[in-house]
DNA sequence: ATATATTATCGTAATATTGCAATAATACAT
DNA sequence: ATGTATTATTGCAATATTACGATAATATAT
């Protein structure tokens, strides 16, 4: 096979899968580290931070906005990529409820 | 290609992406929340519980320890997977660092 | 309207991941 | 030693992901 079985987990379980799929690869973890520090959130600049395709960031880009962590705002004249902390802040929250709850007891 | 470029991202970076895969499956996550609640830590009941294939399992269990996050342990006769709470800790601890770090400051 | 700059999408190739059956390896009994 | 139970490994097949070039779409100028 190759696709994940999705069906057979809980609502809860495949919810921080997913999450963690956003942070899973290093080219996004380095988009999101990289918007947080542009206070003018530049756009295309991520493609020359990065060392990859245009096409592929924005793949990436995609995938990080389709989580809702992407607040694109058009303020003035400047395209701006922005990283929307409160969702970020509550992936954040939901990532240590379950690390919290799962190291409660064992051995 | 279909490989990610991991020679360009810093170790921090590479590091964070790295741990994320390991909770970026949802049989991985449900692996660690049962061992978590299993007192006695069985070890072949995960597979009963979780509805894949022994091989399967065996194969989440290898990328979970690989992340250094099982500590097996043969106390008496039973044999045991446990959780390496504190490596688990440890884990929880550098994603905060990258969390609370990233979410500083933007627009 | 035309050019320029920026971002998104499409098509494609290469690699990775997921899953399982079959089998091997290991431990623990009898 | 032989059987039984448990876990790991191997060998596939199917799907997903990553990456890029080419191209379309969009916006912003001149």
């Amino acid at each position: 096979m190759g696709a994940s079985k999705v069906d057979i987990y809980s609502n809860e379980i495949n919810e921080i899968a997913t999450i963690a799929k956003v942070f899973s690869h290093p080219a996004r973890v380095a988009i999101l580290q990289y918007i947080s520090t542009q206070e003018a959130c530049i756009c295309n600049d991520i493609v020359d931070e990065i060392g990859l395709a245009q096409a592929t960031i924005s793949q990436h880009l995609k995938v990080i906005n389709d989580a809702g962590l992407l607040k694109g705002t058009f303020e003035g004249k400047s395209l701006c990529y922005c990283l929307n902390v409160d969702r970020f802040q509550e992936l954040q929250s939901l990532f240590n409820s379950f690390f919290n709850k799962t190291k409660s007891n064992c051995c």
